[in-house]
Parts: C-alpha cells; structure tokens; sequence
DNA sequence: AATAATATATAAGATGTTTATATAATGTAA
DNA sequence: TTACATTATATAAACATCTTATATATTATT
C-alpha cells in the first residue's frame, strides 16, 4: 500500500471523479472503488472520507438518498448540477498537476536523436 | 497558477528530488527551480519550504553551508548520504502515486482493438 | 525616490488526515 | 454456536501540514 501523505488535497476530486463515473454510491462503496482501481496502492480513510462528503454535500456538489438495504441505512451520495461542474474543474486540475510533477520527477521526454 | 492543495504532501519529495539533481541549493533557488520546471504551475511558498527544510535537516536528511554572497547570507542546502536513498524511495512513491492517480481520473490506455 | 527582485525566516490560523473508537448486521468457517 | 471477517456509517482527539501575514535587508531597475 501507498497510504504515503500524498493524498493529501486529492481525496475531493478523487471522490468527485468516482461519483460522476459511477453515479450514485455509498461511502464504503467508494473506497472499494479506489482500492480496486489502484490495485490496493491507495485506500481512503473513513475519517478522511466522511468529512469530506459531509462538506461537499453542505456546498451543494452532492446531495444524499438514505436507503434501507437488509435492516441497515445506506447512505447514497451523487453530483448535483453544481458538482458536475466542478468535476470537469477538479479532473483538469489534477492532470495539470500530474504533469507538473512529472516534470520534476521525471527525465524529459521529448525528441532522443540517439 | 495552479496553487490548490494538491500540492500537499508532495513538497518533501519535490526538495529533495531538485537537492538530487542540482547538487546544493538555497532556498529561493528551489521555488525558482520549481516554478520554473512547472512552467509557473506550481508555486513553493516559503512559509512552507523552509518547516520542510529545517525538518529535513534535523532528521539528518540534508545539511547546510552558510555562505557570504554579495554582504548576504545564503544557505546552501544539500543531501547526506541518508538524503540520497530517501530520494530513490520518495520518487518511487510519487510515481506510483501519479500512477494511481492516472488509473482513477484517466480512461484506461489499454488496447484497443478499434 | 520608489519599486521590484533577491533572500531568509517565523507565528498564527486554517485545513486536512490519521488513529482510535463506537455501533451494528450479515455471512462464513471452525 | 461461537468467533471472526466483512459490510456499513460516523465522530473526536491528536497530529501534521500549509497559507497568509509579517519582519528584515540588500541590490537592481525605472
């Protein structure tokens, strides 16, 4: 496992990306989401998970269904209009990142003439 | 400017990746180095860079020359030899992570068979 | 003379994350 | 049938990290 604090700052687009591929789902469901995409390198943490729906859902990007599933609440969340805006915001953000990290970690790239 | 708190977490790694290629460093040196590597992406504050600095120090991680440049100070920061294999472990960790970042917010770059 | 760039640094406040903890139902293996 | 693993949501305390504001000072440029 990863579990490295470099999620840190990544875990509400990851979060936001998860519910506009997926629709709607519940918490636990999005963190087996995330370990079953990343082959197990990365798992959110229930206390970071939560808080962050919690926010999101009070800022209006996603809002929740409570549904009784085998004698237990389940707790749907899904994108507002808001959120899937901020979405398309969010995932560019991140790939931009990506880059710029690579661009310091990484060797260029560009044309070898070797 | 990017500039979001994506970059949590990942400015240790980005010290001491620049310290590896660079050899020594002062500090205003590696927020230059950075911007200019990220194409102004991304932004090192100071406020952040020198905590990471200091801490980085005092676990041995790196050490300092102070020298006169121009009736200024300047402090050179560079790796130990404790500094130089936690680089090879933190850039394996970063690629890894934008690895599993990239299978959360990219399509798969499978084959296609179109 | 004023401003921008160079240069290091700290404190306060805000934010975000881990770890620990609580609760509870269902499925499964001994 | 007992124990354990898995499913499922949630919060609090402690900790780490980052932003913003602030201080100081020299040199170069307009």
């Amino acid at each position: 496992m990863l579990q490295t604090d470099l999620i840190k700052g990544s875990i509400r687009t990851i979060v936001l990306k998860l519910l506009k591929e997926n629709g709607r789902m519940y918490g636990y469901e999005i963190t087996r989401k995330v370990e079953e995409l990343t082959s197990g390198k990365i798992r959110l943490t229930y206390g970071a998970l939560y808080p962050v729906l919690h926010k999101l859902e009070s800022e209006g990007v996603l809002v929740t269904e409570a549904e009784n599933f085998n004698n237990r609440i389940r707790i749907y969340y899904s994108l507002t209009e808001k959120g899937h805006s901020l979405v398309r915001e969010k995932v560019m953000e991140l790939l931009e990142f990506i880059e710029s990290l690579q661009s310091i970690v990484s060797p260029q790239t560009g044309p070898s003439y070797a």
